[in-house]
DNA sequence: GTGGTCTAGACCACT
DNA sequence: GTGGTCTAGACCACA
């Protein structure tokens, strides 16, 4: 189970947020494989959102095969194992340190204060 | 002076991109105080882009007293230099690191492998 | 360039079709690497449905590298090679078999029939 | 007799695997004219699915006049045979294969594959 | 002008 | 009750 929460300051759409909570769940451990989630139309109820926001959510993770959905039964963490090819990791992975950079320099921070802070983290 | 380069592929709009390299340009010493900018018309032709992409990332840096325009002479980088406590400052910084990470930990990265995009980005 | 068209008599939603046509057309060449795809609005207008649907059909392509959006500017077909993973693959096969022997069936056909006049058509 | 088996990862709804199974057991000679079915009540707790799933499957061959269901006493394979003439059933097994030749192409598969996986699933 | 997100509400398919 | 599709219409972000 999951406590979800939605953040309308971020600036990163609902449908998104929700996403990435489900993958942090899953990555840790606090969903677990075959675990039934929230029905779009009680997780929408509890986050004031629309059913399709929480429906697109759903359906981007079923394309990604991170889930699956059986109708008229509900949804669920696959078991599948994603594997996503190198080429996409990569692509993420610079995506996800751009945004973050773009955001620490509108603070003042420079790479290396990023990089020193992500170290002590370690 | 500073060399501009625009990548599609990244994701990150055209104006967020113009922003970041001159913010980076600053925090490297690669753009100094007073030093003066390409003129909105110019830097448009340079990256091909509209001209209200360009105009759009100015005035956004000059929102944030990052940049000063002069009517009819152009942008030059300001002498302003906006300053946060340190305390907020390190507290801001650990708070925008422990978001990212936790984000690039969902898709299967870890710290280091953020670290090592962000050494490339250098 | 293409012609879409969509049939509501087949079942499948229209969303799918047209995603099914840019898919054909991509694999029959009629739609080649960095072509702009009409755009979300005017090809629902051409179609007579909502915006929406058109959307999502282009969204579902872009998560799998289909196709390339850049916002402002429009949607291309897409310059990566989609590589779909093996298991993917074959359980994308049976799906498509799946659905075809069980509309064939419900006309009297079997498998052998089924065989015989894909053997024709090679 | 047949076998009953249902697989939830095909995409397929339970009824339709039901149906199919019925179509494809007639179809290759396992289950004959007059045969009577398990009821819908012992194979719906066979399948651990609804009741309903069952009832829907069995109603719609009803309707198809593939089944004939006797009050009181069961449901049994029907001695109707639809014929459709030759002529159209071969233009519909045509009109059927082409457009799913079409679709497998568009997801880079050959007619060879298509042949192997229904091979597979006889 | 382009695409992206969201809502409110409807109706359908499946269990 | 579950998820899926679609509409009409609004407002935002970007070029």
């Amino acid at each position: 189970m999951i406590q979800f929460k939605l953040d309308p300051k971020t600036g990163s759409p609902f449908y998104r947020q929700i996403i990435d909570q489900i993958r942090f769940g899953i990555a840790t451990g606090n969903l677990k494989t075959g675990e039934q989630l929230p029905t779009v139309r009680s997780l929408a109820v509890e986050l004031k959102v629309n059913l399709n926001t929480v429906a697109k959510a759903y359906k981007e993770l079923e394309i990604q095969s991170v889930l699956e959905t059986q109708q008229g039964t509900g949804t669920f963490i696959s078991d599948i194992k994603v594997q996503i090819p190198a080429k996409d990791k990569n692509n993420k992975l610079k995506e996800i340190c751009n945004e973050f950079s773009s955001i620490a320099f509108s603070y003042g921070f420079t790479v290396d204060d990023m990089i020193n802070q992500l170290q002590k983290q370690k």
